[in-house]
RNA sequence: CGGGGCGUGGCGCAGCCCGGUAGCGCACCUGCUUUGGGAGCAGGGGGUCGAAGGUUCGAAUCCUUUCGCCCCGACCA
């Protein structure tokens, strides 16, 4: 196993050498995709489960669309094709056929199986979604539709990174109608709070929610939403989108609905979206030199036990008190793994669990065992606890509290310490070009002034914060008046 | 798509300049001794040297083309 590269020397030579410690994804012979590995997977599992529970209480119902969409569906609606085109990948055969070329058997596209209309693999599914609704909705009774679908989406990025930019990538993506601009405005904010809620109490990860300038909306949106976290190098993630969409996408595919009065009106209409990404975001707001740190409440395994023997009798003695205590922890934490490799020695072991960022490992030797107790360590601050086996439950589940706790607060004072109220252009190029993070600063609102911006400094405005107070200022750049700060950051 | 670096057993690398029987460390397999923070010894298996052409008696090494990866740009949920 190749070292990690420490964060202070190359932060992302460390983040794909974290990825790989842990075991979490590789590269696939296709560039720009991605295998995600079980240890990977399974952080995907818990967040889906912990989503898809909320959506469902938030009253919406999975479905499924399918992967391809016919091309021409791409152009009904204007800012939409714009916005996609670039990155599409499309279908043009149905076969291959096998030739020979200089002696060799390879396989071709069948000439003969050429597509009438193309195909396009979705880039997101708005859409299809939409044809279909058009089909589904008639009536004010048929409102809301509140769907939410799990699948794979592609976009042909020029660059990839594992999790945070890849071709392929794993997402939810929730798609509304409702029957008035009030009730999608509504749904659109309930959705960003759903995520603020996700980031915040379940990965620990606090976040900025506010809505985007007009050049980063959803091609197609009328207003759209994210929320924004701080990575350890300072740098700003999307961590999710929320996105109003007024009836631009009713009217390109025609969707209308009669209302009580019997007049005739267009849809409203949301999408929303997060993605495998997460677990980019994940890995950078608390993982360190030894590997992965995630909270406890997306791992799906809490605890390992390593025993720890001398000698055969020692090993029987330790590996029985080791299954007494996998079940005792069972009903709190669900399974819990003996390590009982005999070809390592228990140090290995713990550098190992460490890397693939098992939050709670509980070492157990002879010594512990006739003491009746054992030693517990906690992954996020590496401390070790001497534990009374009598209290070994409690004390996990205390510890794994705060764990979450912990690298909650962690996340957040690390975010305060890097953010920052600047007044004058020399103090904003000042931190960009020193230490960055967030900068809440006055902005004309003008886009070109923004796209100036970005071009001098790399900083874009991550978003317009909800919570902004309406204070007049001048922009930060070009001394234009302001009514509010926005938030500036450079961003993955 | 432009600039730079790199492709040699699973991983990390040497060998290339100066052509001559593919090596090292880790990992893996077997055995013994070990086991409270990355074990030791002995034996063993595994590589068309990214790919395709060319030069040559002979190519990992020289030449041409090409593909891929990493970093920096451009681009971007």
């Amino acid at each position: 196993m190749a070292d990690i590269t420490k964060r202070s020397v190359d932060y992302s030579r460390w983040y794909l050498d974290v990825i790989q410690a842990a075991e979490l994804a590789e590269n696939s012979p296709v560039r720009g995709c991605m295998v995600i590995r079980p240890n990977g997977y399974s952080i995907w599992e818990m967040m889906q489960r912990w989503l898809d529970d909320r959506f469902k209480e938030l009253g919406h119902v999975n479905a499924y669309f399918p992967l391809l969409i016919p091309k021409s569906f791409l152009a009904k609606e204007a800012q939409h094709v714009e916005g996609f085109a670039k990155e599409c990948a499309i279908v043009t055969h149905s076969r291959l056929k096998t030739v020979e070329v200089d002696g060799k058997i390879t396989v071709v596209p069948d000439p003969a199986s050429k597509l009438e209309e193309e195909l396009i693999i979705r880039p997101t599914s708005e859409t299809v979604i939409w044809d279909t609704y058009r089909k589904w909705i008639q009536s004010y009774r048929d409102l809301p539709v509140l769907i939410n679908q799990w699948a794979n989406v592609m976009r042909w990025e020029m660059r990839t990174r594992l999790f945070l930019r890849t071709a392929e990538f794993l997402w939810q993506e929730g798609h509304t109608a409702h029957a008035t601009a009030e009730e999608a405005r509504e749904e659109t904010l309930k959705m960003l709070e759903c995520y603020r809620w996700f980031a915040e109490d379940i990965l620990a990860m606090p976040v900025v929610c506010g809505a985007k300038t007009p050049r980063e909306r959803f091609a197609g949106a009328v207003e759209t939403f994210s929320i924004e976290g701080m990575m350890q190098d300072n740098k700003a993630l999307q961590a999710g989108t929320s996105h109003d969409l007024g009836q631009n996408f009713a009217k390109a595919f025609e969707v209308k609905y009669q209302t009580s009065e019997g007049t005739e009106e267009f849809v409203w209409a949301t999408s929303w979206g997060v993605s495998t990404r997460l677990i980019g975001a994940l890995i950078m707001s608390h993982s360190d030199d030894a590997g992965l740190v995630i909270p406890p409440k997306v791992a799906q395994r809490k605890a390992v036990i390593v025993p720890i023997w001398r000698d055969d009798e020692g090993r029987d003695l330790v590996l029985a008190k080791a299954k007494e205590l996998q079940e005792m922890l069972k009903p709190a934490i669900g399974f819990v793994q003996i390590d009982d490799r005999d070809n390592m020695r228990p140090g290995w072991k713990y550098a190992e669990w460490e890397r693939k960022g098992m939050p709670i490992r509980i070492e157990l030797g002879p010594r512990d065992v006739a003491n009746d107790a054992c030693v517990l360590a906690t992954r996020h601050d590496g401390q070790k606890h001497q534990t009374p086996l009598s209290d070994l439950v409690s004390a996990v589940t205390g510890h794994l509290d705060r764990m979450q706790t912990e690298l909650y607060e962690a996340a957040l004072k690390r975010r305060a310490e890097n953010t920052h109220r600047l007044e004058t252009w020399e103090e904003f190029t000042a931190l960009y070009e020193g230490p960055g993070g967030f900068a809440h600063c006055h902005h004309c609102g003008d886009t070109a002034c923004e796209e100036a911006i970005q071009t001098e400094t790399k900083v874009t405005i991550r978003n317009i914060p909800l919570d902004a107070e309406a204070e007049d200022g001048q922009c930060i750049r070009c001394g234009k008046p302001s009514s509010k700060r926005v938030l500036f950051a450079q961003a993955y």
